[in-house]
DNA sequence: GCTGACATTGTTACTTTATAACATGCGCGA
DNA sequence: TCGCGCATGTTATAAAGTAACAATGTCAGC
């Protein structure tokens, strides 16, 4: 089962359409390495699409944030695509939607990666308390350097 | 001692200047009650200076996140002024770059809080280095309701 | 006093990111 | 077949941020 069919089935599920546009920008953002934004994703969807304009991409990106199978990265003005929802790991499928996560930045090669981790989640909750608020959901962008481009910032 | 006064020496430690231009705009972001966007200082601004445009503000505003003076909140595009360096709790001022911090934003009043937790500075760095990667610095931004909006969100 | 280096601000124009508002088309049930 | 809801097309504009160069100010060293 692909990435993409996995989509499908997630969005038969919910009685929502992935329809070919919104398929074809999930897609584009899934290719790509690193987190991509709406311009960049306009430009590629140009290719097949001559009539597509800002609305075009926005509107399907706003559907696949709504169904979580995708995530802003705020700091970068990107997007990449959701591994909970996409990934299929677990029976976990329906609370693909705002579960708890951060994104791990490279400094070095650009490259980010989506964790859950709990323990940050659970500290999230706590310090929130602590200070009288209750937390509903969190942003979570860590920079910093990869395993590759960790040791040897550049190259030394 | 005022905490525009505190800025001004802390910026003559570092042989900065905090010159008047910048002055103006700490003080205009410390006043404003939320966070505030780098168009709407320029339009306060230029009651005062009507050669104002935008780089004038975004220099400064540059020039105040250099000095961990401000905090720009990544998902509000805008700004507020950073407590651990202003509001001179402890003698730790000169470490007022770059602490880790976090950000509490009410989705009731728009209201919001920076907290320094140490709690998910560890986890978060827990978490990277169980990913094989290194944290430098994380962007930190939960959205939640305050103790006033957090019981009854809509007045019920 | 002059001069050259540097920091700051002014000024104009532009890029990038995102949204508003209204029109069009399409499928489906009453 | 009418109308309704949803998706998309289309045009225009708003909001956020930056590039590039000019002008001014300050101050050290000659």
């Amino acid at each position: 089962m692909t990435v993409l069919e996995r989509a499908e089935a997630l969005c038969q599920t919910r009685g929502v359409q992935l329809t070919p546009l919104r398929r074809d920008v999930l897609r584009l953002v899934l290719e790509s390495e690193a987190p991509i934004g709406a311009y960049a994703l306009l430009d590629q969807l140009k290719a097949s699409r001559a009539k597509a304009a800002p609305p075009t991409v926005y509107r399907a990106l706003d559907f696949l944030l709504e169904q979580g199978l995708i995530h802003r990265l705020e700091r970068l003005n990107a997007f990449m695509g959701c591994n909970e929802a996409l990934e299929g790991h677990g029976a976990h499928h329906d609370h693909a939607h705002d579960h708890p996560h951060q994104f791990l930045i490279c400094r070095g090669c650009g490259m980010t990666r989506e964790i859950s981790d709990h323990g940050v989640a659970e500290a999230i909750s706590a310090a929130a308390a602590k200070a009288g608020f209750s937390a509903a959901r969190a942003t979570v962008e860590i920079e910093g350097f990869c395993g590759k481009c960790g040791d040897a910032p550049h190259s030394a």
